[in-house]
RNA sequence: CGCGGGGUGGAGCAGUGGUAGCUCGUCUGGCUCAUAACCAGAAGGUUGCAGGUUCGAAUCCUGCCCCCGCAA
């Protein structure tokens, strides 16, 4: 059975998904129907942007079709349509039962984890943000529970010390695109068995929200680094500062753009968590509750992102103050 | 008409009607075991754009351009 003899059917929105609707456009794999979650207002101006995963769709000439959700509208689309194979990459919504079981060659998912490890919605944050060394991509053939299926194929990466979101990110796609296929094809020479998960190791990844981003001055310095390296392109990673070190002066926020864990040094024993302060040699650095922050790039609402001692210049009652 | 903040010398900010200031940087000279050195001095701004009010506008009014946070 060749790949390209299939009905295909490919269920994706985020950029993770266009990058895999690309390579699959440039091997020659025909993509019958690209499924992709509505054009969403984006913006101050509440632009209506279409998701990546369409941009690169209608880039290749793909039909593009759009669900708010798969209910029975949608449902009697794929029941017309009846694809042989559905491939799902960071779609976003769950799929019932009844489409997962409507493909002749079943539904399959491109998960950026060593499953079971990291099952859910944030795998490739939550690596960062627990420290882990090492995570991966997993293809596997979807169940009823979320990335709980059995797995055709699975390749692993190192996270180095200065991998963050998008380095990470890249490295899976590049790893996604070299297994997805061959995993595919192999299931379709019946050359592969799906293996089993061992569920009973298996971790789970929550939905990120904004408040996610807010940094907790007690944590260490190398948990506020692993936040915000999986934090740094959304929701970002921020705290707020009491401008004129007042009691009720108002919460203005900081967002940090770039930061970096280093180790306690003796001038900083006596601060408190989150104070603010100038080292002998100069940096500008924050007390955790292991180790030290040193920001290097900050934003405040209304302005754009500046250097620290740039802000410092401006702003020299920062130094002392203590954040929260 | 979603809410809001902002555009002042190279950078970051102050200045809400009366000669445009601060921190940093730059340049010149001095000093040198105080080192993001220090001291002395200098250069550098048609205060986003266009109108208006006023004896006088960065500051008040009107229109426009640009940047950003929230929300979605």
């Amino acid at each position: 059975m060749e790949l390209k003899d299939l009905k295909i059917f490919f269920m994706g929105t985020s950029y993770f998904s266009a990058k895999i609707i690309e390579n699959l456009t440039d091997k020659g794999i025909p993509i019958a129907t690209v499924i992709t979650q509505p054009d969403r207002p984006v913006g101050r101006k509440k632009e209506i942007t279409p998701p990546e995963a369409k941009k690169i769709a209608e880039k290749n000439n793909l039909p593009v079709k759009q669900f708010e959700k798969i209910n029975n509208e949608a449902m009697d689309f794929f029941r017309l349509e009846n694809p042989d194979l559905i491939i799902v990459a960071a779609y976003g919504l769950i799929l019932p039962q009844e489409l997962l079981d409507l493909p002749k060659f079943s539904c399959i998912n491109v998960h950026t984890s060593l499953l079971p490890e990291l099952r859910g919605p944030s795998p490739i944050q939550t690596a960062l943000l627990d420290g882990l060394k090492k995570t991966g991509v997993s293809i596997m053939k979807m169940d009823k529970e979320v990335d709980h299926g059995p797995v055709l194929s699975q390749k692993e990466t190192k996270i180095s010390k200065t991998d963050n979101y998008i380095s990470l990110e890249e490295k899976l796609i590049k790893i996604s695109n070299e297994i997805l296929l061959p995993a595919i094809q192999d299931l379709l020479d019946g050359k592969l068995t799906p293996q089993e998960q061992e569920h009973h190791k298996a971790t789970f990844t929550k939905i990120i929200s904004k408040e996610d981003g807010e940094i907790i001055w007690s944590n260490s310095a190398s948990q506020i680094e692993g936040l915000h390296k999986a934090f740094h392109v959304w929701p970002k990673v921020f705290c707020y500062w009491k401008k004129d070190n007042q009691p009720n002066s108002p919460l203005q926020k900081i967002i940090f753009w770039e930061l970096e864990a280093i180790e306690e040094m003796p001038d900083s024993v006596n601060k408190k968590y989150g104070e603010v302060f100038r080292s002998e040699g100069g940096r500008v650095l924050i007390k955790t509750g292991e180790g030290l922050i040193a920001p290097k790039k900050i934003q405040i609402p209304g302005k754009n992102a500046m250097e620290i001692n740039e802000f410092c210049n401006g702003q020299p009652q920062f130094i002392g103050s203590v954040l929260n």
